[in-house]
DNA sequence: CCCTAGATTTACT
DNA sequence: GTAAATCTAGGGC
């Protein structure tokens, strides 16, 4: 299994969300392992997008984007959801992170259910809150890196032959005119 | 299938 | 104070 390294994220953002498509995460728990191949991902930039969360400025939540790429930003939002973002961008910007929206589960997928509490195996992870969920990834991986070959890191996955679908971003009020929502026809 | 409402904490205005 | 990069259950069609 080969890492993706940290050159792989320091292109623009968007760039970096659509070349993510078809790509493993993988997921270590003790000695079981959780993988999935990703599926659907948005790019968030900085200054130049009014949806970001690094928009505005720096602050304690999202300060890692403004760090070093390839590292893991975990946010929590309405109330009981976490999200997982990897920082990537090029050195125009000072900020930016890709969600990952949705996965396909690969291994583990008791597990899974298992974290999730239900047995929907279609829809166990084709949702930004649900796929750490089922993952387990929690505020504690804030910041992690994902170059290296530890509990949660990001691997070379599978070679896409369908076509990336570009759409614009789900749940958000501004920048809708841009399409930077990114998908590969598996559902 | 589609739509609506409720959950419940954080972080910024 | 309130909006938030969401999900689920429940009811209607």
């Amino acid at each position: 299994m080969t890492i993706l390294p940290r050159t792989f994220y320091t292109k623009d953002t968007v760039t970096v969300a659509k070349n993510l498509l078809g790509k493993k995460i993988v997921r270590k728990i003790g000695r079981k392992e959780i993988s999935g191949i990703i599926v659907e991902t948005e790019a968030y930039r900085h200054k130049d997008d009014p949806a970001s969360h690094a928009f505005r400025n720096i602050t304690e939540r999202n300060k890692v984007m403004f760090g070093e790429v390839g590292k893991a930003y975990v946010y929590f939002t309405y109330g009981m959801h976490y999200c997982f973002n990897i920082v990537a961008r090029n050195s125009r910007f000072e900020a930016g992170a890709v969600l990952i929206r949705a996965i396909t589960p690969e291994k583990g997928i008791e597990i899974m259910e298992k974290n999730r509490g239900m047995k929907d195996s279609k829809r166990l992870t084709d949702g930004p809150a649900k796929l750490t969920q089922a993952l387990g990834i929690t505020k504690k991986h804030y910041g992690l890196d994902l170059t290296i070959n530890s509990e949660l890191f990001i691997a070379e996955g599978i070679k896409i032959s369908s076509k990336i679908i570009s759409s614009p971003r789900i749940g958000i009020k501004n920048a809708t005119d841009r399409l930077w929502n990114f998908k590969i026809g598996t559902r």
